[in-house]
RNA sequence: GCCGGGUUAGCUCAGUGGUAGAGCAACCGCCUUGUAAGCGGUAGGUCGUGGGUUCAAUCCCCACACCCGGCUCCA
C-alpha cells in the first residue's frame, strides 16, 4: 500500500462526502471546500470532539469545520489568546507561577501568581499588550502532545497551581474550573509554543498565533484560586478576543452603549436618585423623579395584588433577637444581618426579611383550612448587611424594599398555588416591556439546610412541575436553594440583551416547624401549612434599576416623570401653553411648561435629553385653532394636531395604567 | 472582607510642592424664537475626611469614608 494511492473518506455535518489522500488533516479538509473556510478554519470537529485543525482524519469520521467567527471558533480565539497572555507575563515576570486561563463570555482571563506577592497595576497592561503582539507577529504554532500525569508533573515542577490541577484529575477531585485545561483520565495533554513556554491544556488551539490577533486586554483584578477566600489572591488578567478587527470593534462599541445606559449615570443625569457619601455605603435617597417612576411602579403592584387575592399587611423593620432565634436567621443568616442594638429590654436587630413577622401574624389567631391559601402581601423594607466591596448601585445595596409575599397553605394546595404564581409574576413583568424569562430551579444544598429529605423532595416536585406545565425550558442549580426550602429564580433579558435576577419563588416548611403555625383541617385535626416566599420585582430598588437600564432612562408614557412638555414658540403664546398644562394637570398627567428665555431649538433639545415622551409646541397657528404640534421622543413631527386629538391619544396609551395608579401614567 | 484603580465647581473633566481652570448647567441681561445647542455677563470649590512630612500640601506619606472594576457573596 503507497500513501499517494491510499485515500480516506471522511462525511461533512450536511450529510456529504469528500474523498481525500490519507493523512489528510482538518485543515486539508478545508482547503479542499475552499480557501475563504480554510482561513476562517480554527480547529474540527471529529466524530463529535473538539480537535487541532492539524488532526489527521480518520477515514469514516463525521467532520465539521470550526470558523473563527462562530461561538465556538470564538472559543477556540480566546482560549488561545489567553495562552499567549501567558506566555508574555511568564517572559516579563520571571518567576510568575500562572494557573488557569479559560474562555469566557465575550473573552478569556488567566490568573496568575507574581513573585514576592507583586500585583498587576493598569500600567502592566500596555507592556503585557505589546509582548503579546510580538508574540503573535512570531507566528509561533501550537504543538500538541500527550503525556502521563507523572510526566506532567515532572515537565509543571517550578508550576504549583499546574500541578495541582493535574493531581486533582488524578485523583477524581477536578471540577468545573479544571475542565477547560485536562480531560479526565491519566493522560493529559500540553500544548507547546516555544522551548520555554508550554500550558497544561485539553486544546483545541489554532495552528499558529498568526491566527491571533484581534484583542484587547480589559482589565486586572484580584480573584482568589479556585475561587476559595481562605486560598491565595491569584492577580488575573480580563481580555477579549475576536475574529476580525471589526467584530473587536463592535464588540467595543456594545461596550459603551452598555455604559451609556448604566442606570448609576443615568439616576445622576436624569435627577432620580443618588447615594449620598455621609449616608454609607449602599443607601439610596429618592429624588422627586426617581420617587414618582418608583411610586407608580409600587402602586402597579399594589394594584395587582389587592386584584390578585392578596391581603395587605405592615411590619416594623427592627425586632428583638429572640423573633430571629426563632426564625433561625440569627443561626443561618447572621453575616447577613446589620448589627445588633442594645436596649434596655433587649437586643433589637434591622429585619433582613420580612418572613419572620408575616409568621407572626399568621400565629395570631387560629387559623382554619378555609381561610388558604392565605396571601399576606407587604412592600417591606430591609435591611442587609453586604460586604462592602460588593455594593453595586442599585443592583446590590443594603437597605430595600422588597415587593413580598408569604402565602400560607397546604401541602395539596401548594402545586396550584406555584402554578398560578408563575402566570402572576410573568404577568407583572411584562407590564415592564420584559418578554424574555429563563427559569432557575434550585436544589438543596445538604451541608446549609434544615428539613427532610422527605419534605425537600415533595416541594422539589412541586415547583418542577410548575415549570413543567407551564411548558417552560428551566435549569437546574444543584445546592443553590435557601436553607429552608428549594426555589425558583426567574432572569429577565433586558432590551440589550443583559441577564437580570428579579423574581423569586421559594417553598419553606422550615419557618411553619419553627413558628409552630397550624391550621385547622376539614378533620378537625391541626396540621402544619406551606409558606411559600415571593417577590416579584425582588427588590423595588434592584427592578428600578433593572428597569432603567432596560428603556435606557426613555420610560414608557406611563412611568415617565414628565409625560409632556408644552413649548410656548415665543412668550405670546405662554398663556395658551399653560391653559393646555392645566387641562392635562386635571385630568392626572405629569405635564410642564418652560418660559420662552431660550431659542425653541433649545428648549426642544433640553426636553429631549430629559426624555420625555411627548414635545407640544405652539405657536400662532395652533392659539388659533386649538391646536399643537406633537414632537414625540423617537418620532416624527406632527403639526396641526387637535388638542383635543392629542390628549385623547394620551389617554388611550396609558390607559391600562390610570385606572391603576388614580394618576394618569 | 480581599486585589487593583479612583475622589478637584451641580455635571463631565484639565491641572500644579507656592491656597486652582475649561465646557455644560445655574443666575442676570439682550434676543421673541415653529421642532436637538443665539449672544454677553455674574456667581460658584477648605481640591472626600483626619493625621503626618515640609518654610509651604489639592499635589508626597499613613489611616479612614465613599465610588469604580473584579474575586467571594447575593434580592
Amino acid at each position: 500500500m503507497t500513501a499517494s494511492a491510499a485515500t480516506i473518506d471522511v462525511s461533512l455535518p450536511d450529510g456529504s462526502v469528500r474523498t481525500l489522500p490519507q493523512g489528510s488533516t482538518g485543515l486539508d479538509l478545508a482547503k479542499s471546500i475552499g480557501s475563504r473556510l480554510a482561513k476562517a478554519a480554527v480547529a474540527t470537529v471529529i466524530n463529535g470532539a473538539e480537535s487541532d485543525l492539524g488532526i489527521q482524519l480518520p477515514s469514516g469520521a463525521v467532520v465539521a469545520i470550526i470558523t473563527s467567527d462562530s461561538d465556538a471558533g470564538r472559543h477556540v480565539l480566546r482560549h488561545s489568546t489567553a495562552h499567549v497572555l501567558a506566555q508574555a507575563v511568564l517572559q516579563l515576570y520571571p518567576g510568575a507561577k500562572f494557573s488557569i486561563g479559560p474562555a469566557i463570555e465575550d473573552g478569556f482571563y488567566y490568573d496568575f501568581d507574581l513573585p514576592g506577592a507583586a500585583t498587576f497595576s493598569d500600567d502592566d497592561l500596555s507592556k503585557i499588550d505589546s509582548k503579546m503582539r510580538e508574540i503573535i507577529k512570531a507566528g509561533q504554532p501550537f504543538v500538541r502532545s500527550e503525556m502521563s500525569s507523572a510526566d506532567a508533573l515532572k515537565l509543571f515542577v517550578d508550576q504549583p497551581y499546574k500541578c495541582e490541577i493535574i493531581e486533582r484529575v488524578t485523583t477524581g477531585a477536578a471540577d468545573g474550573t479544571d475542565v477547560s485545561e485536562v480531560q479526565a483520565g491519566d493522560v493529559v495533554s500540553v500544548y507547546r509554543n516555544t522551548e520555554t513556554f508550554v500550558d497544561l491544556c485539553r486544546g483545541p488551539h489554532v495552528a499558529t498565533t498568526s491566527a491571533l490577533g484581534h484583542f484587547a486586554l480589559m482589565k486586572v483584578a484580584g480573584a482568589y484560586w479556585r475561587g476559595n477566600e481562605k486560598g491565595p489572591m491569584l492577580q488575573r488578567i480580563y481580555g477579549t478576543a475576536w475574529e476580525s478587527k471589526s467584530a473587536l470593534d463592535e464588540h467595543i462599541t456594545r461596550l459603551a452603549e452598555a455604559e451609556k445606559r448604566d442606570h448609576r449615570k443615568l439616576a445622576v443625569e436624569m435627577d432620580l436618585l443618588s447615594f449620598p457619601q455621609e449616608l454609607g455605603g449602599g443607601l439610596a435617597v429618592w429624588h422627586p423623579k426617581g420617587a414618582i417612576i418608583r411610586k407608580l411602579m409600587e402602586d402597579y403592584s399594589r394594584h395587582r395584588h389587592q386584584t390578585g387575592g392578596y391581603q395587605f399587611v405592615f411590619t416594623p423593620h427592627i425586632a428583638n433577637a429572640e423573633l430571629f432565634e426563632t426564625s433561625g436567621h440569627l443561626h443561618f443568616y447572621k453575616d447577613g444581618m446589620y448589627p445588633p442594638m442594645e436596649m434596655d429590654n433587649g437586643t433589637y436587630y434591622p429585619k433582613p426579611m420580612n418572613c419572620p413577622m408575616h409568621c407572626l401574624i399568621y400565629r395570631d389567631r387560629q387559623r382554619s383550612y378555609r381561610e388558604l391559601p392565605l396571601r399576606l402581601f407587604e412592600l417591606g423594607t430591609v435591611y442587609r448587611y453586604e460586604r462592602a466591596g460588593t455594593l453595586h448601585g442599585l443592583l446590590r445595596i443594603r437597605g430595600f424594599t422588597q415587593d413580598d409575599s408569604h402565602i400560607f397553605c397546604t401541602e395539596d394546595q401548594m402545586a396550584d398555588e406555584i402554578t398560578s404564581l408563575l402566570d402572576f409574576v410573568l404577568s407583572v413583568l411584562r407590564q415592564f416591556g420584559f418578554e424574555d424569562f429563563e427559569f432557575k430551579l434550585s436544589t438543596r444544598d445538604p451541608d446549609k439546610s434544615v428539613g427532610t429529605d422527605e419534605i425537600w423532595g415533595k416541594a422539589t416536585t412541586a415547583l418542577r412541575e410548575a415549570l413543567e406545565r407551564h411548558g417552560v425550558q428551566y435549569s437546574v442549580k444543584e445546592g443553590d436553594a435557601a436553607f429552608y426550602g428549594p426555589k425558583i429564580d426567574i432572569d429577565v433579558r433586558d432590551a440589550i440583551g443583559r441577564k437580570w435576577q428579579l423574581s423569586t419563588i421559594q417553598c419553606d416548611f422550615n419557618l411553619p416547624e419553627r413558628f409552630g403555625l397550624e391550621y385547622i383541617g376539614a378533620d378537625n385535626a391541626r396540621h402544619r401549612p406551606i409558606m411559600l416566599h415571593r417577590a416579584l420585582f425582588g427588590s423595588v430598588e434592584r427592578f428600578f434599576g433593572v428597569l432603567l437600564e432596560h428603556y435606557g432612562g426613555a420610560f414608557p408614557t406611563w412611568l415617565a416623570p414628565v409625560q409632556v412638555r408644552v413649548l410656548a414658540v415665543t412668550s405670546g403664546h405662554e398663556a395658551y401653553a399653560q391653559s393646555l398644562v392645566d387641562q392635562l394637570v386635571a385630568e392626572g398627567f405629569r405635564v410642564d411648561t418652560s418660559t420662552a428665555d431660550e431659542q425653541l431649538g433649545k428648549r426642544i433639545r433640553s426636553a429631549k435629553l430629559e426624555r420625555i415622551p411627548y414635545v407640544l409646541v405652539v405657536g400662532d397657528d395652533d392659539v388659533a385653532h386649538q391646536t399643537v404640534g406633537v414632537n414625540p421622543r423617537g418620532g416624527e413631527v406632527v403639526r396641526d394636531v387637535k388638542f383635543s386629538a392629542f390628549a385623547e391619544q394620551l389617554r388611550v396609551e396609558t390607559q391600562s395604567a390610570a385606572n391603576i395608579s388614580g394618576l394618569r401614567g
